[in-house]
DNA sequence: GCACTTTGGCAACAGCGTTGCTTAAGTGGG
DNA sequence: CCCACTTAAGCAACGCTGTTGCCAAAGTGC
């Protein structure tokens, strides 16, 4: 089994609250390779990652030195003084590491190899029947991540991350009923693979790995939602910069909400849900009225979780994604503005980034995601005296 | 001002990802304390604590110790033996630190005194009007204060927690345009509670209050949501053992999502919100309705969220809690049912605990949260190797 | 060319949890 | 009754953490 190839989110998880040394060190090298990677390619010198973290110059001249020696670091040129020494720049290497995304999808898969700056180095997209028995999809899977794989050092690939159509248990890595996949129910997908490819793997949701992605695109601890319309209407939600999944990976079912009491049936048995009047919306060749609902739904959505953005992607707004970014928006603009309580502020719709092979990367983000702290993570300790 | 007390979230939300030996020592006093709060009366043995927390037995010893100096804890007897030295117990005393919590609603306010267990030592309710001018309002708070206060001595108590309607920010301590209460807009009302009590205070919407309490009651990362009928609509979220506020504590507005589109129209100028139907039905005296509508805009709320439980509570609840309950389970089973792809896994609705005092108690429990860290804390620090 | 400013490394240090061992305090067999 | 055994908790030495004080390096500007 994977015992030899715990996934990452294992470390993240062990949770008892108990920290020693090793635990922070772990911790603060972590810091700043976040602060590395939110600096990107122009680099940051140590002062200011002490500013930014809250360490002592001094210790994070030490932390850098074993991240340098580590090969996971490097000094690049210097700044303009400014009346004195310069600073050393310095930035991530972004070849030190490499992670795999494999986005499984109904009708085809994508594969990605994303380096430590999350920057995709190798793609590749080739139709998949998700339909079909299990031992030939991850035979095709796996094929697809050897293709990809080979454009790294093999011994730097530290994992692959996979997304895949949900519902599924994030923390077991075992498939539930797919939807129209029946045969898929209760299959441990994780584990399959991680034997495969002799990886650690992590799997989530489709919608939870696309949101993941967009959240390491902003900074440090924002919230939004991602509303996913395609053969479905799902979102991934992020909250504080983190992804919410739920107890059991099931949040995110942001389609099948009833926005219309006793309305038309829908195909999961309910009433009136916003799902099914989008897509009739959508059927009847009424994108205008699509999008009303959906700023329906996304009002709803903002005023009981109060985010900061919401972000459009899935097949059927790529289509016109301007169309549908302003009609949604227009929509949630006219359901605060009417509320009015929550401060009248104006809520950003925007279309997703990325394009087809986001959720892929978001999965392969999934993975470099264990090497990295958020910059204001949520260290609990600074408690009262004593 | 209040800069000689600095609220005490502000420890909480230093946030700067770096941690050092002092931020160590902190947390794992304050996740001791926490077993320790949790174990309860029974108390719990060093050796239960460092299984429970991670930490060897030896640094269980040595933290301990510190409390035990403080008048944290002490110990309290021991365990039968099972063949060699028995253990023995350690308990939290309660009359160590003590907080306050005050309530002020519309037309009443309460305000406990909490020892560090949590449990209401003195309790004032007293009628107020909320309406009247900010100097009358904050005398009489000031004077429920004194009042309980004077039941512990002066220098244990650590600060107040302090609930209201909102919105309100959360982070700066000011209010917003409370609804029918416009002079309160803007009013930076923890500043001012702090210069009048002598005391660090965090501010914070009622509803999240509750929740914060009754989160308190149910064990580690439980995720509910608590939902709130009296003169209006309103719930408290609790995801991963944690209060969502959203940025701008403007999260945990149930009542205005539209369940009905293009329904009647709303007193926040939105057409088909849930809390205008159920305001509706129960003024029809329906309440059947009331709760079958309910429960439909529950089960959006598990779909989007999946939590754990709802939980009820408010005014227009408490007169008739139990029909209340079967209502609302019977409508949000009957969704979740009909969907199935959740699991149909049943969603248990329960009545939130604590009567008339539940709000203000909750409170208080955000003042000695500040003390405690979670049995499964969010420590992000065990990132792979280096 | 000298004075000044700023950066970053070196060495000594205090404090954290850990390890190895000792002492305390029970149980149970002979 | 006594001794062997077991388990709990404390003591002392230790390794490692970030911190502090100091100094060399590397610029600017008069």
């Amino acid at each position: 089994m994977s015992s030899e190839h715990p996934p990452p989110s294992d470390l993240a998880e062990r949770a008892l609250g108990g920290a020693n040394l090793p635990l922070l060190r772990g911790h603060n090298a972590a810091v700043l390779l976040g602060l590395l990677r939110a600096a990107g390619e122009g680099g940051v010198s140590r002062l200011e990652l002490a500013e930014r973290s809250g360490l002592t110059p001094q210790a994070v001249s030490k932390i850098t030195a074993r991240l340098r020696e580590a090969g996971l670091a490097a000094e690049a040129g210097r700044r303009a003084s400014t009346g004195g020494k310069p600073r050393t720049v310095l930035r991530l290497v972004p070849g030190a590491r490499y992670a795999i995304g494999l986005h499984l999808d109904r009708d085809e898969s994508v594969a990605v190899l994303a380096d430590l700056a999350g920057e995709p180095v190798a793609v590749r997209r080739a139709p998949l029947d998700l339909g079909a028995g299990a031992d030939e999809v991850l035979a095709a899977a796996a094929d697809r991540v050897a293709e990809v794989r080979a454009a790294a050092p093999e011994a730097q690939v530290i994992g692959a991350g996979v997304a895949c159509p949900g519902p599924l248990d994030h923390r077991t890595g075992v498939l539930h009923r797919v939807t129209g996949l029946p045969r898929w129910d209760g299959y441990p997908l994780r584990a399959a693979l991680a034997e495969r490819l002799g990886l650690p793997v992590v799997l989530d949701k489709d919608t939870n790995a696309a949101a993941h992605g967009l959240a390491q695109q902003a900074d440090g601890a924002e919230s939004f939602g991602y509303l996913h319309l395609g053969t479905g209407l799902g979102a991934g939600l992020v909250l504080g910069g983190a992804v919410h999944r739920g107890a059991r990976t099931g949040a995110g079912e942001f389609g099948h909400q009833v926005v219309q009491l006793d309305g038309p049936r829908c195909g999961c048995g309910k009433r009136g849900c916003i799902e099914a009047l989008c897509l009739a919306a959508v059927a009847a060749g009424d994108p205008a009225e699509a999008a009303r609902v959906l700023g329906v739904g996304a009002a709803n959505l903002v005023e009981l979780l109060d985010v900061d953005r919401i972000l459009l992607g899935g097949r059927t707004v790529l289509a016109d994604p301007q169309a549908y970014v302003r009609g949604v928006a227009a929509s949630l603009d006219a359901q605060l503005r009417a509320h009015g309580a929550a401060g009248a502020r104006a809520v950003p719709v925007v279309p997703a980034p990325g394009g087809a092979q986001m959720v892929a990367l978001g999965a392969a983000h999934l993975v470099l995601a264990t090497l990295f702290a958020p910059p204001r993570g949520p260290f609990t300790g600074a408690r009262a005296a004593l």
